[in-house]
DNA sequence: CATGAATGAGGGTTCATTCAT
DNA sequence: AATGAATGAACCCTCATTCAT
């Protein structure tokens, strides 16, 4: 029921979604629906950050398991991009389906971009105080990357041929990336 | 009563701001809306797509306007930061309140992402014919130059500081993309 | 400009004639409406009574003028049907466009019902004092002859051609009419 | 609920009978009315039809059911008489509440009359081909039988003491249709 | 646990009416 | 006299939510 009410949001939006069409979605009643959870924006409050969780630990395992900043990126473009490819509904969700449409979710898709700035964040700054990027500001660095990298992957789950693209996507922007942020090497 | 529309439209979305917000911001009765429009969704789209076609020109024309890539990419970021700090509601409206709203709005917001990127790679595209950035895929690089200058400026509009601040974004994201490009200078 | 309220009153109805349909029927603007009437309900019922006056004259005097009951009946026919030919807008108003609409024009309504049967009764209550037709009801044969002549009227006003078979409707009408009445001739 | 709505349709018209009222007289929530029925318009239409095909198959029933022409008449009048007197909503909603209101109701109205024509003129033409009545336009008379018999109607039940007349009115219409058509006896 | 009929607040929209010009 | 922009009460309808079964 929470799957189906995942990709009812991503599909069409907060507003639009309605309780009959999540219960008919997940084929239960609609006071199934209400035993379960207390409303629909807490769900959706909850969906959204559930969602956000799994995609962050994700993209975050991906890149503190490697060692260098050019791994460390191709790592984490390339599980994000996996998501993208093989669950749409997850990125709809998280970069579509809760923009803009409700006060209480402003904080948790804050916290969301942030969590995603940092990520990125944090291998940047490693890389600086080893040498291996030249000196900027690696906060507003981390910010310009999640938004290219979120642009790209969601050009990319439009096409309908994106599981052929994703690689080169992933090189494509791996590339960009470690040009963006002055990579040395050393 | 455009403005308010404009206002209303972007602090709350198009769901969730009703007819009578936006007649209460603008100091007027229901059925004056109701005279000068025919209905919320026919306003919403143009006002979206006015908005769309003045950032568009606006960036558009200070790109256009310079004869190096640097002073290019340069003066259309300080554009676009120029409009997210005078007029924080029309990048509001583009980049939040018309997100995942309308089925009207798809094919609008799609040709408004769509311009976007073009406004970026075309500056890139005359800058490989001059050998002046390295060979790559300059769409893909425009994709994510425009997501990482979105993402950067609805940082800078949160912030209570924002005009204090725009200088060293403009800088900051100037050069994050020229490297990003891969620019060489000849 | 009343004559442009019956029109559109008579083909729309009360409710879905709108005082702009009224005045962009009359070409004027529609404080005009206001300045001549104080309202819509006021209008209609106005209108209705002048209608109704007009047509009840005019069948009236057809009817006075002649001497003998089949000439009486064949006379208020043809004037009636008169008036359904060359201006059906009386006809449509009285019969159908101020049926079951407006509280304060069931009186008004009840009136004209009332008049009508009136003006089939009286020449039968003279037949029958002459003994020219058989004892009965007339009070109740005047409705069954009122009934019977709208009904026949509002028929023929659907017809393309109403013009051209008003004469044999008058002449069917007519004699149905007299049979019904049980006229012996003396 | 139907029972509800088709008496405060007869009792007000399409227009003037509001959603709230057809709840409150039926004691529900508005809510209520929209699972039972998708809209206004279609409820008024299916009820404007139920009720007509009800009434149609009850007179019809009346009529076929007969031998002559004297007893069909009289059997078919008393059956829509007994429907005046028993069920006023049901003749008020025909005759008055659906009359120049709806657009999509103008074919159902028309298909009634026709119908109620029809009922009235089978008869006939069986009584012509026998020579029981004298030549005439059988659909003529018919338009003007229906026609002096609802208007008859009509008068009966706004009477209050309708079911006391109702019997009166049966056998004087009857003798006032025998006589219309020239029923001769054979 | 599950159901779905019932609820009613609230939204978009219409249109008779007013009044400053 | 004439205008038409402005008004707001009231309409139809949706949908999140409840609760008796």
């Amino acid at each position: 029921m929470m799957q189906a009410a995942v990709r009812v949001f991503a599909e069409k939006g907060y507003h639009a979604a309605t309780i009959r069409d999540i219960v008919a979605a997940a084929d239960v009643a609609v006071g199934t629906f209400y035993f379960y959870f207390p409303d629909k924006e807490t769900l959706f409050v909850y969906l959204y950050e559930e969602t956000a969780e799994f995609l962050l630990q994700t993209v975050q395992q991906a890149v503190v398991g490697r060692a260098t900043l050019p791994k460390q990126i191709a790592a984490g473009i390339q599980a994000y991009v996996n998501i993208g490819t093989f669950e749409p509904a997850v990125v709809s969700l998280l970069l579509v389906g809760g923009v803009g449409t409700l006060p209480a979710l402003v904080k948790g898709r804050a916290d969301f971009r942030e969590s995603l700035v940092n990520i990125w964040q944090q291998p940047l700054d490693l890389a600086l105080d080893k040498g291996q990027i030249l000196p900027q500001n690696t906060r507003r660095s981390a910010e310009a990357l999640s938004g290219a990298i979120d642009e790209v992957i969601l050009n990319l789950i439009d096409q309908p041929d994106a599981k052929q693209q994703a690689s080169s996507a992933v090189s494509d922007l791996t590339q960009f990336c470690l040009r963006a942020v002055a990579y040395t090497g050393g």
